[in-house]
DNA sequence: CACTATACGGAACGATGGTTCCGGATGTCA
DNA sequence: TGACATCCGGAACCATCGTTCCGTATAGTG
């Protein structure tokens, strides 16, 4: 870890002087942000995107204001709270899936898509903990616009899934969360202990042969395990 | 949540008159503790068994405190730290898992027997935050005996996964560090997302299918995936 | 019953992290 | 260029949490 901009562009700085775009703070002022203001606020969401995939939800705010080379109050300037900034970080990254899962809807070979989309998925939550940290929480607390947009992508997957089980490429009887589940939950695995990309994508590869299973020889009930 | 004591015995006080039990503190004093302070260890142990296990390692030692009875200076005089607590917590749940291992090592049926102990894992590692928390870290920085039990875990699990490979019940070319990734990675989702004993149980399976078969189609590389 | 080592409770301390405030700088516009 | 709205930096403030200290209580003993 080390370079600037962990993947694709630099998430949109929605300069609020076009009316498009949601973004979160700017209320709606009749005069146009200074150019310095502007340039500061893409330092800091630069800044967070990458503080925030390193450390996840818990990186002190100090952090990205340093990286970001302006003060506390620059940043709080611009984000009124640690989690409105938190939240603009993730909600580019739930976009980024959403759109790569709607890319998917509807290709040829459902079970491939699907599986694929894992892949993707697994690719772009690693090393990106501010994003585990906000789909471990699936749902409980993440507001606003992210909510939203956590319930699109698991729209969209849920779409997937059922494409894929009707062409036969996976299992029945189960749900979209235990999917993102297994899946994120193999990245948060990967990214605690000292696992590298290989065991990652091996975790993985695991996971997607056990969805393609269809139901196997156990019965129902685990909880019975006891010596 | 909230009876005394998650599972079976509350954890050995380890009642420092005895020579044999390796417990922490209890330095070698000469005279035996008094019969008031060897209840309020038990009481701290016992809180912090419960406590720990729906907060994890960021639980507030005050709760562990006010949860036992106690103040926070008599918590401090039986475990010199916090991490010290914690990690007396995790020995006994890491020695449970290793018995529950041991007790399987030469079972007639490799394979189902390895699959019992993932089941077992998950149901010991689930609602228990602490566990959850002291896995993943997984021999980074987990004190003294906390990781000699940990590798002490890990062999016999290797062992066992050894053993199930060789009976042709589980695929090859994997490692037991993933294995364990995969189901404590899968109780971590479970734990954090509103998901239900059954969704867990059922991700369990499927991880549990992913294991049973034997490499698939697929290529190694799987960070290809850009649309 | 008195005496003391042992133990207890909880206020107090220091570090960390989020948030607020305000004096001073600096774009912007006339 | 001068005036002002906007913006900036970072000290200051408050809450949380781990840990220490010390005056008080009490079990154990003769």
């Amino acid at each position: 870890m080390g370079e600037g901009g962990t993947s694709g562009r630099p998430i949109s700085a929605s300069t609020p002087s076009e009316p498009p775009a949601p973004s979160e703070q700017p209320p709606p002022k009749k005069r146009q942000m200074r150019v310095d203001a502007v340039q500061n606020r893409i330092r800091i969401l630069a800044a967070a995107e990458e503080v925030f995939a390193a450390q996840g939800v818990s990186a002190p705010i100090d952090a990205v204001a340093e990286q970001a080379g302006v003060g506390v109050g620059t940043l709080y300037r611009h984000f009124s709270t640690k989690e409105a900034l938190f939240e603009a970080i993730v909600l580019t990254r739930l976009e980024e899936l959403v759109s790569a899962a709607a890319g998917r809807a509807d290709a040829d070979d459902a079970g491939e898509s699907f599986f694929s989309f894992l892949r993707e998925l697994a690719h772009k939550v690693s090393n990106k903990h501010d994003l585990i940290d906000a789909l471990g929480a699936a749902g409980i607390d993440i507001k606003s616009r992210c909510s939203e947009m956590a319930t699109e992508l698991e729209a969209s997957v849920q779409q997937m899934l059922t494409r894929a089980q009707d062409a036969g490429a996976v299992r029945r009887g189960i749900t979209t969360q235990e999917v993102m589940g297994l899946i994120v939950g193999v990245c948060h695995s990967a990214e605690r202990s000292t696992v590298d990309r290989v065991s990652r994508d091996r975790m993985v590869e695991i996971v997607c042969d056990g969805l393609r299973a269809q139901t196997t020889t156990h019965t129902g009930d685990s909880d019975r395990a006891l010596a």
